[in-house]
DNA sequence: CTAGGGTTAG
């Protein structure tokens, strides 16, 4: 380099471009030993000589430093002295206030492209899909379509990622078309963003289908297929892809951990979700905030707490979503119990007192916290105030709470305007149906199976599931397909018994069918849960607690069972279902049979 | 010069 320098200077020192010596060349140094305050000086006595090379050095080191304020000065110097820049070197500038997250700036320095190239406009493209701008960025692209750019894979990658966002799956469609057209779709990078996509769309067989013509996978691909099943709760596909994953010879990295995590805290499975965890530590993994909320949620949701507040103690950054997940954790364990303190806390919203008003999600959780306490007037007439419809959520949360507390009037209402908000929830049907079935309403019962089958509506199977040596040994009610079915019943006919002399009495409310009162106890007796139950103190020694899980809701009268049989069998109980934990011990619920 | 996968929430 020295002697290059020395090389310039002899040719051209009596040149007179020998500007490059004097002035141009000390100013690229300057840049690139980190002193960008004299390369602006230097600049700010120059006119349109600064050139090329002179202004890249500069917008270059303004860039590596988010230097917003010094590389504004750079763009005015180009403006002063009447310089034309090429249609490079307005790119770097497009990408300088991109990443200074000065989107409107760079939009302006697009716009006045005399000519773009595929780099500008992809470079605008994803500085808007990054920072959330999903539908800005499909029009840049549409735009880009329209002027005769043509887009390449890096465009493709990008653009891939804002349709789901803002347009939903027709317009991705579309440019899958493209993609095939122009040869891009076994591109890794193309590739891994359309699977994403169908994917997020809840396509998830067409996101494996793409995800195996791949021609190479790495990490990234299989992260996204992960993720997508994972975030569909499809946890058993998650995890069969992790494994293939580490059978192709690749490394999980903490975004594929983020994601396994999901699955496993899905199928509550706390042994593999510590094993994720040393993992993480052994290899010295990154250890942002992603990967620990997701680790977070995964102790609260497989019963560890305690786990689960100290890595939140532990961050040296929180995010809203750290906070939500210790929420969640403690809500859902039953150390929730803070109607009062939440009423308080939305007054005070309403009075102004933390900067912003109260939104719809807000009335929402207001009205999920009064359904739950059991205070289901309340919560209707919060209903009838809220500012905007009530989404499907709300009346969901509000439904459930009704089937709780058996308020069959205003749970008909509401369950009756949801059927007609969520035709296809089946959750909706089985819901009023149950409440109906509470109150002997049979006909109506009838008439909302009715109102199912007309509309096919199916409804996920509930099923129980334990983990014993390393298998999980799932049932359905009444379960056929388990090896060691015979065994369980004959235990269940015995332990019945023990359980009604300790105070045990079926719920008879808990069946929907209009059957006698000897075929209702049998059909509690065959539940899911309580067969898991079963084959647990069966399969463990004494003492050892017993942790099932179910994929819906556990009934009324099976949490009322498991109290009983944790107090008769010394047996600590735990119980997570769809929504919430149950930690029982000696007959006493964390739950404080609030749902 | 420009690119893909991520955690919580009835």
């Amino acid at each position: 380099m020295f002697n290059l320098m020395r090389l310039i200077h002899r040719s051209f020192s009596s040149s007179p471009t020998n500007y490059v010596l004097q002035t141009i060349l000390p100013i690229s140094q300057l840049c690139s030993n980190g002193r960008l305050q004299e390369a602006l000086l230097e600049m700010a006595m120059l006119g349109p000589e600064m050139g090329f090379h002179g202004y890249d050095a500069l917008l270059n080191a303004c860039l590596d430093k988010r230097a917003l304020r010094d590389g504004q000065r750079v763009h005015a110097h180009m403006i002063k002295t009447r310089y034309l820049p090429a249609t490079y070197l307005r790119t770097r500038l497009l990408i300088f206030y991109g990443k200074c997250d000065c989107l409107e700036d760079a939009r302006k320095v697009l716009d006045e492209m005399p000519e773009k190239n595929v780099v500008s406009w992809t470079a605008m493209i994803s500085r808007y899909s990054q920072t959330g701008h999903s539908s800005e960025a499909l029009t840049v692209f549409a735009e880009m379509m329209r002027s005769d750019g043509k887009p390449n894979e890096f465009t493709f990658a990008t653009v891939l990622t804002s349709c789901i966002r803002a347009s939903g799956l027709g317009l991705g469609k579309q440019i899958h078309g493209l993609i095939v057209k122009w040869n891009y779709d076994s591109h890794i990078f193309v590739g891994s963003s359309l699977l994403d996509m169908y994917a997020k769309a809840g396509q998830i067989k067409e996101a494996r289908e793409i995800f195996e013509c791949l021609p190479e996978r790495d990490v990234v691909s299989c992260t996204a297929i992960i993720a997508g099943y994972a975030q569909l709760g499809l946890d058993e596909e998650a995890l069969e892809m992790f494994h293939r994953l580490h059978s192709e010879g690749m490394s999980p990295n903490y975004v594929t951990y983020a994601s396994l995590l999901t699955a496993l805290s899905g199928l509550a499975l706390l042994d593999h979700g510590k094993q994720a965890h040393c993992h993480v530590l052994r290899r010295e993994l990154p250890f942002y905030a992603v990967l620990q909320n997701s680790l977070i949620d995964m102790y609260s949701k497989c019963g560890n707490l305690s786990y689960a507040r100290r890595l939140f103690d532990n961050m040296p950054e929180r995010t809203a979503i750290s906070w939500n997940a210790m929420l969640v954790g403690y809500s859902k364990h039953g150390h929730g119990r803070m109607e009062d303190t939440g009423l308080n806390i939305f007054d005070g919203m309403v009075a102004g007192e933390y900067g912003t008003k109260p939104g719809t999600e807000h009335y929402g959780c207001i009205v999920d916290m009064l359904g739950r306490a059991g205070r289901i007037d309340e919560a209707f007439e919060f209903i009838k105030r809220m500012p905007s419809k009530p989404t499907a959520g709300v009346l969901g949360s509000l439904l459930g709470a009704c089937r709780v507390h058996l308020s069959v009037d205003i749970g008909e209402s509401v369950g009756r305007r949801l059927i007609e908000i969520e035709p296809e929830n089946a959750g909706n049907y089985v819901i009023l149906s149950n409440l109906y079935a509470s109150a002997g309403r049979w006909a109506d019962v009838n008439n909302v199976r009715a109102m199912m089958m007309q509309k096919a509506v199916t409804k996920e199977p509930g099923r129980s599931w334990i983990q014993h040596e390393q298998t999980l040994h799932y049932f359905h009610a009444n379960d056929r397909t388990h090896p060691r079915r015979e065994e369980v019943l004959a235990k269940m006919k015995e332990i019945s018994i023990k359980m009604k002399q300790a105070g045990y009495v079926p719920d008879l409310s808990c069946v929907l069918y209009d059957v006698d009162e000897e075929q209702k106890e049998k059909m509690l007796l065959g539940h899911s849960e309580k067969l898991a139950l079963t084959f647990g103190l069966i399969a463990t020694g004494e003492g050892i607690p017993i942790r099932v899980f179910k994929n819906l809701r556990i009934c009324v009268d099976c949490h009322n069972f498991a109290k009983i049989f944790s107090k008769v069998f010394e047996r600590e109980v735990s119980l997570r279902d769809k929504n919430r934990f149950h930690q029982i011990v000696d007959g006493i619920c964390s739950c404080g049979d609030y749902w």
